[in-house]
DNA sequence: AATATAGGGTTCGGATTCCGAACGCAGTCT
DNA sequence: AGACTGCGTTCGGAATCCGAACCCTATATT
């Protein structure tokens, strides 16, 4: 009742762009989403960190629930039995999505250099995404793809 | 005036998702963006391609326009002279965010396959993201990174 | 026992934003 | 002239957003 209505019109699109952005497209799914990649994990730490309203903090959390990305489950402090969001296996494979924006953001958006650098653990090096053919193993640009209609495409 | 005040409290925060996120996150941005690359240049055809309404595709084309995604101009067809949006280079640089999305909802919200399939034009491959180090060429997974303080980080 | 504090929300009402239908307007076609 | 097409803008009601206030449970303090 208190999801977007317009969103769930979108979402029944046979479309693989239109429904996931049913769910992440509007302007805090995403930067809820990157504060879980950072190790937030506390509806107060959301909050704060975030500055976004408690109610729609919820409701956000609540349809990220929903949808499987994030996981809400008690755990023990030191002292009681809290609440805690964590990604789930769906959830952590938005990474790349996260990093998609996050390197076209530095690209174009960041008058003053990066805010954060993303290194590799250990290695220490910058990752960055690729698109490449998984047949012949070039990169693939843009204009070197084209779509074609695929096994889930029915024309009601 | 007609653009959203929150999204631009949101792109002021120094975060290179946030701003990307103010800019495309929203239920529509990103299907126009998706109809955009598949080669639709024209209000009209934007328009019954989506199903939006007419006030809202203006509100959001020009405002891809004032970023630099698209470019707005006129153009002669068989009888006069009429407007097309074209993706800069800005806008083709946004493929990658594009196919993570497009990744993501094929695996996990595709209950009948992916609607449509991507092909290497040519070879006729399947293009695939990947997300590796630029230093030692391993596969990163969200686990395997981490965020540290880059140049752009200013604290006010 | 009563009060205080903290986490994790829900409710409420006013301000924004969304959206469809109607209207504008310029340039063609008949 | 009158109709049609492409590309919008305007308008008003509906949906959404947001901050402040409230609620509930549970531990800590007086």
């Amino acid at each position: 009742m208190l999801a977007p209505m317009r969103a769930a019109e979108i979402a029944e699109q046979r479309c693989s762009i239109a429904r996931p952005a049913a769910l992440l497209g509007d302007r805090w799914t995403l930067v809820i989403l990157r504060q879980a990649f950072t190790g937030t994990k506390r509806f107060e730490d959301f909050q704060s960190a975030l500055g976004i309203s408690r109610s729609l903090l919820s409701e956000r959390l609540g349809r990220l629930v929903d949808a499987g990305v994030l996981r809400r489950e008690p755990y023990k402090d030191a002292v009681r039995t809290r609440e805690r969001y964590r990604l789930t296996e769906m959830g952590l494979d938005l990474y790349p999505v996260l990093m998609a924006l996050r390197e076209w953001g530095d690209r174009y958006m960041a008058e003053d250099g990066p805010p954060l650098e993303i290194r590799h653990r250990g290695c220490g090096g910058e990752p960055i995404l690729e698109l490449r053919c998984s047949t012949c193993g070039e990169p693939v640009g843009a204009r070197d793809a084209e779509a074609l209609p695929g096994p889930g495409l029915k024309v009601a």
